[in-house]
DNA sequence: GAGTATTTTTAGATTCAATCTAATATTAAA
DNA sequence: TTTAATATTAGATTGAATCTAAAAATACTC
């Protein structure tokens, strides 16, 4: 984890580390105030500003993602840092990640506009 | 107008049918607060309170669109109410619908979810 | 080690879009 | 009219996110 860190130029201190463990380990979807929220068996919660301080530079060297959800109204994090789709699911009202190969997507109609980045949000449920 | 207004349930009242008028002639992209600021041709501003009131009444009865613009950060009102996507022009800084048929989208690899709706925000440039 | 610079963390203030409140104004119905 | 329902309002409030300026922790130099 402290290695994990450093490659990506940040120092392992002891705050960036735990929510790393919490956070990297396993794919999932969270926000900024689910960390504020958990105390991580320490004895002092984290400052609001430091959970976001280190949720954005995890952003920034690519260990998080980071995207609105129009339907929850705030930013969620999301440890799964491949291109992927999202599915929200109005039963569960969970957010589910869709593998992109389960999704085509041709934009090839849209001639004379180079296309950087593609968003798809999915609502949906359980047949 | 008041027709417009009125066929839908809404009563056709000055604030009402300025906003319509501003708003339903042409398709086009704007915040709330670019409603606020527009002064109208009125004596007196348009309370903030009216404006979200009148636009999200709108959106209800499906005269206006909305979606959140994590790019602006703010909540995108969108008078074209056909089914489309859309552009992120990054030079431009400007959103451009884009008209469905030229982005193709197959969600069929999803399977055993139904979908219900299907939003894509695209970035990218002319080239 | 001490001393100094740099980075990190912090509590609380601030911002800003959006909603809410509770009173007033306007329109409709009786 | 009088009364009831609807619309509008200024300002308060909310809540996510950012900012501030000071304290704490860490690294660096001698
Ligand atoms: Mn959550
Ligand atoms: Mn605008
Ligand atoms: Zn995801
Ligand atoms: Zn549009």
């Amino acid at each position: 984890m402290n290695q994990l860190l450093e490659k990506r130029g940040l120092r392992a201190t002891p705050h960036r580390v735990r929510i790393a463990q919490k956070v990297l380990q396993e794919h999932c979807h969270f926000t900024a105030e689910d960390i504020c929220g958990w105390a991580g068996g320490l004895k002092k919660r984290l400052s609001r500003a430091t959970v976001y301080n280190i949720l954005n530079e995890f952003v920034a060297v690519g260990l998080l993602k980071s995207f609105y959800s129009s339907a929850l109204g705030k930013t969620i994090y999301d440890s799964n840092t491949e291109n992927h789709f999202h599915l929200y699911d109005t039963d569960k009202d969970q957010i589910l990640d869709v593998d992109p190969s389960l999704v085509t997507v041709n934009t090839s109609g849209l001639k004379g506009y180079r296309i950087d980045q593609i968003e798809i949000l999915m609502k949906g449920r359980r047949r």
